[in-house]
DNA sequence: ATTCGAATTTAGATCGTTCTAAATACCGGG
DNA sequence: CCCGGTATTTAGAACGATCTAAATTCGAAT
């Protein structure tokens, strides 16, 4: 069954000290002796001991370890994201309890009670499609640090995320320098501020530049959808040059729809996607995207929930990537 | 600063009861009468109440938390098995510690130490290239249940993955039946149990079918260092009709490779892929490719290690699933 | 030697839960 | 109204660490 493990106490009667002192020298404290301390060391190796987290959360109530609620693990933003997190977190000797929302803001909730119960010192969360705005709120009445990620709802609290105004933007003048007009955007059907922020890039970037508004299209959030969205695309009034997408999943699912439909994407239409996924690279035509930096993003909200336990007063920051995009097949110059 | 907690005791307070029999009804004993459970848990709803999960398990020994470590979150292999582990913990009420080996066997050693300061009550590992054999035995020493997911080290223990050698043998008989006969294989660098099962199956493919070995070419396990090994597999002495690739983001990447080397893939070289990464339905060609479920060896891997919580004396258990060919474009007849 | 302050070490209470063993309440039958 | 038994409840000791406050040790200065 399960070993029973060695305890501070243990280690203290081979060493012929205290609990108390043991425990400092566990703690790197520099109140212990040095020649105590190397001995303590010692005997603490051979025995193998191995210190209770929980057994210490419970008097100093730290526990090293830290929730991130994402919707989805499919999404490969999503991971880089955490793989970001992972990072900084391994780093700073910390561990990541992960949960997938599923997007579901019920579930959402049950996530915080566990992680609530299991002492959590703090939270990363991207709110699922339909959080309350008052939940932040309460989150922050439990006394928990939290730091929202890519997406936001409610009163500022920390944030870390992108700049997907701007990417648009940057993806639109982009399209416009190629020779394109007539730009369509393929949406994503839920309504997260993710969604809200890149269709206000997209008016913006519409006033800015020569590019004329061909329509939006909405699809759900896979490259089936997607695929299936082509037609529509093909159908709207002005017959669009160029279409924008929500993210690379749906760019290259309606390269994909395109192509059965007959039309050549990059040749005949001009397609961009939003986050550079590995996957951009790997399409044909490969897709010109705006890359976004998730794992950056991801230790940008390591490192604001980092400060935050450290500093529970601190006005709350917003931490935002630039864009950076990255051109390839899918958006030729025309002639 | 951090709230202070709701406990047992205040609950039993403004209850009229002891703080044992509130312990009796939070873990739902039948031991209490009806009326005294829904008053105590009218009380508990009113005031919030949070069990400590830390605090049970100091007691108890039962964390409710279990550690997964993948060697990798950017292959969204891993990331789908992820989460079906993810999936079947949460509807057991336990919550997953997520950990990333970056294949490195040191970082892979931390993080077992973490996991063990923690408490988890189990660990599910998929190892770390290069992890030595003896550490499934050592992880049961420290009375840690383990269940080793898609590959495996050292003598049997519970084993949840895939049939890889039936995958590269269905790869192959599909490969023959559409007129290949000369097949290479794009393997891996890095030394895993993974790298070993897919070639031997290799190997034994050749021999059942009639197609020739055109040789075996080795690449990093990234797109980029497919694409790169597209000139070697073209320059084979023998001339490969087919490629069969390690995995699906090989098999992406090689194809992008093999198009700026000016073949055609599909038309002029078939290729295969494994794994059915939701990346091969948006290449081009479409990638046909061997589906193992990932999140379905996920699911049985979580069932593995619930079944050994519940019983550490049961016999180890190998849990397979069964290859699945999914045929796309870049396998087309011969004529 | 004595004293003082700094450097080290420690006893004992404590965190919030569960366990053990025992106490108390309740019920129907005699 | 007492009895035996079942049904419910409970006091108090754990679990393994950390904290507080106080005790001890150690030099150096007197």
């Amino acid at each position: 069954m399960q070993q029973k493990r060695v305890t501070l106490e243990e280690i203290a009667q081979a060493a012929g000290v205290s609990r108390a002192t043991v425990s400092l020298v566990v703690r790197k404290s520099p109140l212990v002796a040095d020649h105590t301390r190397a001995r303590v060391e010692q005997i603490m190796a051979e025995m193998d001991y191995v210190r209770d987290i929980g057994a210490a959360r419970l008097r100093n109530r730290s526990s090293r370890t830290i929730g991130v609620i994402v919707p989805n693990l499919v999404n490969s933003f999503f991971t880089e994201f955490l793989s970001g997190v992972e990072e900084v977190m391994a780093r700073d000797d910390r561990v990541v309890l992960l949960a997938n929302s599923h997007d579901d803001p019920r579930r959402q909730d049950e996530i915080l009670q566990r992680f609530r119960g299991h002492g959590v010192d703090g939270v990363i969360l991207c709110p699922a499609v339909g959080t309350a705005p008052e939940l932040p709120g309460r989150i922050a009445g439990w006394g928990m640090p939290l730091v929202q990620a890519l997406r936001e709802v409610g009163p500022p609290t920390d944030f870390a995320g992108a700049d997907y105004i701007s990417a648009v933007s940057l993806a639109m003048r982009h399209l416009v320098a190629q020779g394109c007009r007539r730009v369509a955007f393929l949406s994503v059907s839920a309504r997260t501020s993710a969604r809200e922020e890149r269709l206000a890039g997209y008016a913006r970037a519409l006033a800015e530049t020569a590019a004329e508004d061909a329509g939006i299209v909405e699809a759900d959030l896979t490259w089936e959808g997607a695929a299936r969205s082509a037609a529509q695309i093909l159908a709207l009034d002005t017959r669009p040059d160029a279409v924008l997408c929500f993210n690379d999943i749906l760019a290259a699912g309606l390269m994909a729809g395109l192509r059965q439909a007959g039309c050549e994407p990059g040749r005949d239409l001009a397609v961009v996607g939003l986050d550079d996924l590995p996957l951009a690279a790997l399409t044909y035509p490969t897709l010109t995207s705006v890359a976004m930096d998730a794992p950056g993003i991801g230790r940008k909200a390591a490192r604001l929930l980092a400060r935050r336990l450290a500093d529970s007063g601190a006005p709350p920051e917003q931490d935002i990537v630039a864009p950076r995009l990255v051109v390839r097949g899918s958006s030729p110059k025309r002639v």
